[in-house]
DNA sequence: ATAATAGTTGTAATAATTATAAGTTTGTAT
DNA sequence: ATACAAACTTATAATTATTACAACTATTAT
């Protein structure tokens, strides 16, 4: 599912959020942006529409928007903490070498064992590390 | 499968890296506290034996170990790495309220669409949080 | 309009990790 | 065993990501 910068909009009223320029911009970046951008890459490129901009309130922000479930957290990878406008479950590709994340569909409900059942789960992830078909292809262009 | 200390020391000598008194201080520690410790948990428990230790040396050791194959990085949670010797495929629960991480099996591959065949997969994570049976326990206990 | 509240900003502090260069250990050849 | 080179370790400095803080600004309610 594709959440609408409007749909969006209308959560944040409803969990009683301000729609604050910032936060707004930052949830149209993130709509426009399923790349799973990092902190830095919203707000280089959120600073040019808001010069007065700070990095802070794009942690601020984005803390808020994770907190009321808005927004998700990607670590596929040590170091960069990505961020995700879609909430809903699904996996993670990341190719080594263009460094691009994929989304794939995963069901994974079905597949956690009985040993869990007794375990309350909040949140489900799943990463894969790998090279991608374009990646392969060049590599295979190069011999 | 528990690989043994013996087992990963034959495994380093096939490789062709050393096994320093540093590094086999490091693996051994992995092999008794297979709790997923951080960087800092290894330096600080093993500076009790080797009070000359570095925490770069640990740092260039988990390298060494990652990169050849005999370890494995956690990144369950934003901000602390986490190391595991067990390699095999498993899946990994972190308890919000005790912080414990737990195992599980998981049969990841048989869950993999078919979108991405002509991926090349190096490495697969699944990490789920939640609460443990032991804290929710607690948890109805103080009500 | 005023006061209270929430949000933003710049700067400083913290923490994890990496870079660097000097010192030490280890392995190999003589 | 000795000497030399390569590999490893160490302490320190530098880098990077993130959080803390306090002053300032915008928004909301009265
Ligand atoms: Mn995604
Ligand atoms: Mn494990
Ligand atoms: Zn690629
Ligand atoms: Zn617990």
């Amino acid at each position: 599912m594709k959440p609408s910068f409007e749909d969006l909009k209308q959560e944040l009223k409803i969990k009683n959020i301000n729609l604050s320029h910032q936060r707004l911009k930052v949830i149209e970046f993130l709509t426009q942006n399923r790349c799973h951008p990092t902190v830095d890459q919203i707000f280089t490129n959120l600073q040019k529409d808001i010069p007065t901009l700070s990095k802070t309130t794009v942690y601020n922000t984005l803390r808020t928007l994770v907190a009321s479930g808005l927004v998700r957290v990607i670590t596929i990878e040590d170091k960069e903490t990505r961020y995700d406008i879609v909430t809903e479950n699904h996996g993670h590709f990341k190719c080594e070498s263009c460094g691009t994340i994929f989304d794939f569909p995963i069901g994974i409900d079905s597949m956690i064992p009985g040993v869990l059942s007794k375990f309350v789960i909040n949140d489900k992830n799943v990463y894969l590390n790998g090279v991608c078909p374009r990646c392969l292809s060049n590599l295979n262009e190069n011999k």
